[in-house]
RNA sequence: GCGCCAGUAGCUCAGUCGGAUAGAGCAACGGAUUUCUAAUCCGUGGGUCAGGGGUUCGAAUCCCUUCUGGCGUGCCA
């Protein structure tokens, strides 16, 4: 981190000097390349302190700077800035770092071990997973990966909903298509029922297993037999679609198994002794309104059934249970609603709501052709996850899912997604790490080797795009730590697009391999190692491959 | 009505948390391969950062307000 390393020299050089200096002040990257690598506005904050005029202070500060061997030139412009130049030798020192750091480049303890717990995806057990499950998977994935790579202590959780209402309407959805292989008119298929075709399989399958035999059996026993064979068989359909995404969880959470457990009672007994609770009109309700809700919420219905509220106490109160400093929940946006009484609920628990974050994914369109793709879950009409890896495969639909940001809408271009041109980012990203291995199995053909690679010679890497290619590489752990903080994926993507752009343009312009120029092909080589490098570790962290050949 | 998210080039979006002349890609047009992969590169045009007000040395970014779009606002999940 250049950034950190500038900061560092600027307080000293102000101790030194005797200056004031806090620490409000900034060092980033300047549009213009004539202000410098990096700027400062140290000598704008902090002149009133010193009682002397921004470039008064900028100029005392740069002269002590100035000496530091790190530093090409440290310069005072207009209003007080003082611009960084970094001397090659910096550079170069920093490429043999990361070439040496190898896979583990970029990362980094930074996030001190802390336990954190990703929950996402959690789609209902009554269907095949669909396109936002895929964002959401995509999306979440993403961020373990770079967040455990940064020194955090992650874990993946994916909630089952395999208990209440919903399920049961699953159940009787089979039960209705389990009769119709039998011959039974069961009519029109009420419209609050399953009617992907999904479920006529389950049916089918369960017919084989079973036969007439169900018959037999009382209707509570049967639609219980369902249920739970429609719940494991859908459980195996997501689980297998999330391994096509190469996606897995560290833990599955049982809705069913916190029932059975207790922990229901257990979070409503926690709610009473807070008095938080009361009766109404034969319900049991939580005063999440003094908690900032805007109203009260039930919690046990009128009919002696708790709410779905309930379950997801329970499920938060074990969150908080299991020692978890940050809780990060992904949800779609039709939940916003409802997280100011889940976090009432945590307040009145007792439990620090502040670990708690919720992330809202917007909405995602499919575009084909130029045309929206209508999707209509009553008709049974969605594209799901697994439609879309076939139709487009997993490394472009996670890159198009990490793409944008999270609370962005996502606008899916099904055509784009399975170009294979420049125009899809995601074989531009990846042709760049092809490509890099293509040109260094040339040079091992022309017997340009990298063995005992000598520093000083890279003083032959001094050309401003190669400079450029370097600083670009030196910031990949900062985006990282960057990304791990604001929970931002679609980061990445930007990063490693433009460092696979830095090198398609490099490669346009200078002949890297040459046996003709042995010296500066070994320095350039070195170069692209190094990028190709970087460009794997992104990849790997996006989930995406990274062809050596395409 | 209230709440949340969004509004930046014709289109899709970035914008490193308040910095200097707001950036890419696509689309349009014009160029570049005797070459380490043209799945690439170079050039040209394109902007009232939705409107207005405020905060300060300085605003796309922070505050207020208006407008537009999406979603939410159940004893459904």
């Amino acid at each position: 981190m250049i950034k950190e390393k500038i900061r560092k020299d600027i307080f000293n050089v102000a101790k030194q000097l005797d200056i004031h200096c806090n620490d409000q002040f900034m060092v980033e990257v300047p549009n213009l390349k004539t202000h410098g690598d990096f700027s400062s506005n140290v000598a704008m904050v902090n002149s009133r302190l010193n009682k002397l005029k921004p470039m008064e202070l900028a100029e005392k500060l740069a002269d002590g700077l100035k000496k530091k061997k790190d530093y090409r030139k440290v310069e005072v412009a207009k209003p007080g800035f003082i611009n960084f130049f970094l001397a090659n030798s910096f550079y170069h020192k920093m490429l043999v770092n990361i070439v040496n750091a190898g896979d583990t480049y970029g990362s980094s303890d930074y996030g001190k071990k802390r336990k954190v717990l990703l929950e996402f995806v959690s789609a209902n057990p009554t269907g095949p997973l669909n396109v936002v499950s895929a964002r959401a998977a995509a999306y979440g994935d993403t961020l373990f990966r770079v967040m455990t790579f940064v020194g955090f202590h992650a874990f993946r959780e994916f909630y089952i909903n395999d208990a209440g209402n919903q399920v049961d309407i699953l159940a009787e959805s089979v039960e209705l298509r389990y009769r119709e292989l039998h011959g039974e008119r069961v009519g029109e298929f009420p419209p609050e029922a399953y009617h992907g075709e999904y479920v006529r399989d389950l049916a089918v399958r369960l017919n084989a297993q079973e036969g007439s035999k169900l018959f037999h059996i009382s209707e509570k026993d049967r639609l219980e037999k369902m249920k739970l064979f429609a719940l494991e068989e859908i459980h195996k359909m997501q689980l297998e679609s999330l391994k096509r995404f190469d996606v897995t969880f560290e833990n599955w959470m049982s809705e069913k198994k916190l029932r059975q457990e207790g922990i229901l009672e257990e979070a409503l007994s926690y709610l009473a002794e807070a008095k938080c609770t009361y009766e109404s009109d034969d319900a049991v309700w939580f005063s999440s309104s003094k908690f900032g809700d805007e109203k009260d919420r039930v919690l046990i219905k009128s009919d002696g059934n708790p709410t779905y509220f309930v379950p997801d106490i329970a499920y938060h109160l074990t969150k908080f249970q299991r020692g978890f400093d940050i809780i990060i929940d992904v949800l779609g946006p039709d939940h916003h609603g409802y997280v100011p009484r889940l976090k009432a609920a945590i307040q009145a628990l007792g439990h620090d709501v502040n670990k708690l974050e919720i992330v809202y994914l917007q909405h995602i369109n499919l575009f084909e052709q130029g045309q929206q793709v209508k999707m209509s879950k009553r008709a049974g009409k969605i594209i799901t996850m697994d439609e879309l890896i076939s139709e487009v495969g997993k490394d472009a639909a996670r890159y198009f899912f990490i793409d944008r940001k999270p609370s962005s809408h996502l606008n899916f271009d099904l055509e784009l997604a399975k170009k294979k041109s420049n125009e899809n980012p995601v074989y531009y990203c990846q042709y760049a790490h092809a490509r890099i291995a293509s040109i260094l199995k040339k040079a091992k053909n022309d017997k340009i080797t990298l063995k005992k690679f000598d520093i000083k010679n890279l003083k032959k890497l001094d050309k401003p795009d190669e400079l450029s290619i370097i600083k670009h590489l030196i910031d990949f752990p900062g985006v990282l730590i960057l990304l791990a903080d604001n929970r931002e994926p679609h980061r990445l993507a930007s990063y490693t697009y433009e460092l696979a752009g830095m090198l398609h343009k490099y490669y346009a312009v200078h002949q890297i391999s040459d046996p003709d120029n042995l010296e500066l092909s070994q320095s350039r080589l070195f170069l692209i190692t190094a990028i190709q490098n970087v460009l794997a570790i992104s990849l790997h962290l996006m989930g995406i491959s990274a062809p050596k050949k395409m």
